[in-house]
DNA sequence: GATCGGGATTGAAAGGTTTCAATCATCGCG
DNA sequence: CGCGATGATTGAAACCTTTCAATCCCGATC
């Protein structure tokens, strides 16, 4: 009650310890310890008392020493393609929720397609020693999550299936959901088809394009082109469209865009060109996006279960942490289509 | 050479240590360090000695232990209002790269404008021990904030002044964008004008009505009315503009939508009912999301500098990271007029 | 040949939490 | 009254990095 040394220099006050907590508490650390961790060791006495000098106190634990303890942090890291395609966002918001059901964190970081991009965050996981792992790889990373699979981080690939079969994955049957898409344009009557999309070597597009392909080849009559983008994003979709109107040899009927950002893109070039959707030109997009329903013209669409994908994904993080040893699994699932005014007159 | 018993037990190989480096390069751990942190402390052969051990033994850093050191995190903490909204994403992307500049990673928190998530997402960056703190506050945090800030977090609030002026902020002046929309509606002939959003309460949109409000005041014959929403997405919007139509006594032809969120749903609603966009009715937006240029009808908004918003925040940020006892200081920026098609013919 | 100066290197301490074997206190039972 | 059992509490070790005063080594200078 005498001691003015403590008060005296104080710059700013130190953060308060266990160590403190136990001294104000008349207590030992691992009392407080236990009280924060095992209440159920300690005395009901002792707890409430503990409890409140922690409260009067404001001691709040830090994790930095907790994590090094513990040897591995709580948090789960994820690296996703493109933070702005809400497709994406959505995703990482269905593995937010079922991480949280574990208090877990999710520590979000963004690629935007960049492999050195990715690298970085990858060493940014791995000196915070991240317990798990969710990446939609971009390229060239098989060794690098080899040797954090090796150091005991769980590792699932999401939206994209890995070369090899060490890694679980989840992903979206993108050849089933190119041939859903075509199929419907078919179905309504359509036949002269238009693929929108890009980079070629793009695993996704490879397939919603190979979907397209199959459900024309089983058609009479029925014919497909294809129109390749940069990077697929609405102005992808305006370039895509005028490229289209203009060689007018043989404008189509239908136009199926890889993603619905593109889609919107390609809705916009027509409207402004004068040419009536669907009557003259249908469109069908890809992922669902919110803004795919509230779109002028509302856009059909191949519907991604995208909170489950996040989902899903979180679970077999959450089983391949649990136990290391558990055999890599490959979950396909299946998309749907979403029909509106796009394509429907 | 002939150790076994290293080998023997290993369930699965420890995390490499600074001490394993330094026993395998022959030196101390002191020097690994100084070869880490200070490279130029260390004479050429050894730090390239040292490194080749590294990278033979894939040495990664714990951030933990360096942060316990430290006594703080490196990173940055940000809570946002709603992940969801692309607004809200590109002022993270602004944020983002600033702080890559400094090297400082950034975590992400959402708290959809839920005051718990809020106190959660507070929770945890304390427990982390961030550096520095980017809030778009919810509600009943000030006494919350203090807390962090006298244990020596830097706090600056984004996008909205807090009540107190101990903390900077940056935020932009909504009551100037409401003036300039409805002022570019007038300008265009308009005057019979709605303001669509909500709810009641919120800074920004209080601010936004207001501008507006100004604005019909200095012309002569020009209405204004309100319709007030829930939370602001294109749902939101879609009420709103059929209530609208409903109620055709004095039908509106402008429209002011506190969002761009909004503003899609008002348009989409129009252009189901037949209303002409903008012949009929002109429709005005607020943020510039990309999503209202490649609208159908591409939507004419009040341009918020999101990235500048953000760069400008993580500059605060550092700046009082770097020196606590700065004064606080509140930044306002300009919004912006973006005209395109739906409001000129 | 002794001393000095300088750069390079060392080694131990500090930072906060968790864990666990060891100790202490209490109570019941013989 | 003593002993054992049970439950509560303790205290030191371990986790890994960084820092800094102390030491070492080498060459140059007198």
């Amino acid at each position: 009650m005498t001691d003015l040394s403590a008060a005296g220099a104080g710059d700013r006050a130190r953060a308060v310890s266990v160590k403190d907590v136990a001294a104000e508490a008349g207590v030992s650390v691992g009392t407080v310890s236990n009280v924060l961790n095992r209440p159920e060791k300690v005395s009901t006495s002792t707890r409430e008392h503990v409890l409140a000098v922690i409260d009067e106190l404001g001691f709040v634990r830090n994790d930095a020493a907790r994590q090094l303890r513990a040897g591995s942090n709580h948090a789960v890291g994820m690296v996703v393609l493109d933070v702005r395609n809400p497709f994406f966002t959505d995703v990482a918001r269905g593995v937010e929720e079922r991480l949280a059901e574990h208090r877990r964190p999710l520590i979000l970081g963004n690629s935007g397609q960049d492999a050195d991009r990715e690298q970085m965050l990858l060493d940014l996981f791995e000196e915070q020693r991240v317990s798990g792992l969710l990446v939609s790889p971009v390229g060239g990373v098989l060794p690098r999550l080899r040797r954090l699979r090796d150091r005991g981080t769980a590792v699932v690939a999401v939206d994209r299936r890995l070369d090899s079969s060490e890694f679980s994955s989840v992903a979206v049957d993108d050849r089933l959901g190119g041939r859903i898409a075509v199929q419907h344009l078919l179905d309504q009557g359509r036949r002269r088809i238009a693929f929108v999309g890009g980079p070629r070597g793009l695993t996704q597009v490879e397939h919603r394009y190979e979907g397209a392909a199959a459900a024309v080849a089983d058609t009479d009559g029925a014919t497909l082109r294809l129109v390749v983008t940069g990077i697929m994003d609405a102005a992808a979709g305006r370039h895509g469209a005028e490229d289209l109107l203009a060689d007018d040899g043989d404008r189509p009927d239908a136009i199926f865009a890889a993603n619905d950002l593109v889609a919107l893109g390609v809705l916009q070039a027509l409207t402004l060109a004068g040419v009536s959707v669907p009557d003259e030109i249908a469109i069908i997009g890809y992922d669902d996006i919110d803004f795919a329903a509230s779109a002028a013209i509302p856009l059909s669409s191949v519907r991604q279960p995208r909170e489950q994908l996040g989902a899903v994904a979180a679970d077999l993080l959450m089983a391949t942490i649990e136990d290391p040893t558990r055999a890599a699994e490959d979950v396909v699932l299946e998309p749907s289509l979403v029909v509106r005014r796009s394509t429907q007159p």
